[in-house]
DNA sequence: GTTCGTGCAAATACTTTGCAAGTCG
DNA sequence: CGACTTGCAAAGTATTTGCACGAAC
């Protein structure tokens, strides 16, 4: 996928910004992952072809290119933030409250919501992002042994 | 709303913990919040009537809390975690990329998600929380004038 | 008296910043 | 040369933990 790290070129540059060996690989691990990374792991994934690379350069690069639109940071109860390339598509999670699982959604659970959005607020390119946060039926029954009177 | 606090402690009761006044401050003003507070609004808020509370009683007392269903937490892209009493309703926020703007949506967009989930999923007492994320239409102009080719 | 909870201080973890040196236009 | 970047070290924040003391069951 040279196509997707060349027009990241083309769009720092316009912004005046340069297409670093460091952040061209941020971009790269970020790429290969299948969901989204938490700073460690983007860390990781890096040194692994670069162990140079500074903590504070990337922490540094995602705000940047969060900044400019290719990253989007993903906050979840119980985890810290986590980046990923910033795709046109909804995230749906669902999380128990409990044990704390996380169970990523496929389903189309959203409809024609984003066009919705788009025409009633004036807001444009936007992604949605739902968490639904519950119990597990585990989880849920232990609830009940404490919440049921008796 | 003594009823509400009085309920809580017959909660935690049940689980072997204790309703200490510093708890009870603690529900007490996230209960008479509108929406969601961070933690130094918290202690804040409790320091009003309770100057000497202390930070780590609120991490540990909002942990607790969360934990036996009380309060949930929040996040939000760009700002820290934010507690709220656990109440059964959804979160819906429009928040801008560029100048981070955040707007609650009131609107019932997600109708009768919450069953259908509970159902396909077996999943319990859910509550949804839709991010949409975007840009307003002042940022969006503005990415565009870096956006378009030329 | 035993378990639970708090305050305080110290320890950790997480994130940002200042600065000297390197790179690219 | 001048603007942009990085690595490193240090400074800031945020959060968690250990422990002694006090309160509730």
């Amino acid at each position: 996928m040279l196509n997707y790290l060349e027009s990241s070129n083309e769009l720092l540059q316009k912004r005046g910004y340069r297409l670093t060996p460091q952040r061209y690989m941020i971009l790269q691990v970020l790429q290969e992952a299948v969901g989204h990374l938490s700073i460690d792991q983007i860390l990781e994934g890096v040194r692994k072809s670069y162990p140079h690379m500074n903590l504070s350069t990337i922490y540094r690069t995602l705000e940047l290119l969060r900044e400019v639109g290719l990253v989007r940071e993903i906050h979840l109860p119980g985890e810290g933030v986590q980046f990923e390339i910033f795709a046109d598509h909804a995230h749906q999670h669902l999380l128990c409250h409990g044990c704390r699982a996380l169970i990523h959604l496929d389903a189309d659970l959203l409809g024609n919501l984003p066009k919705q959005i788009e025409l009633q607020y004036h807001f444009y390119g936007v992604t949605l992002d739902l968490l639904v946060a519950g119990y597990c039926e585990k989880c849920w029954s232990t609830m009940n042994a404490f919440n049921t009177s008796g």
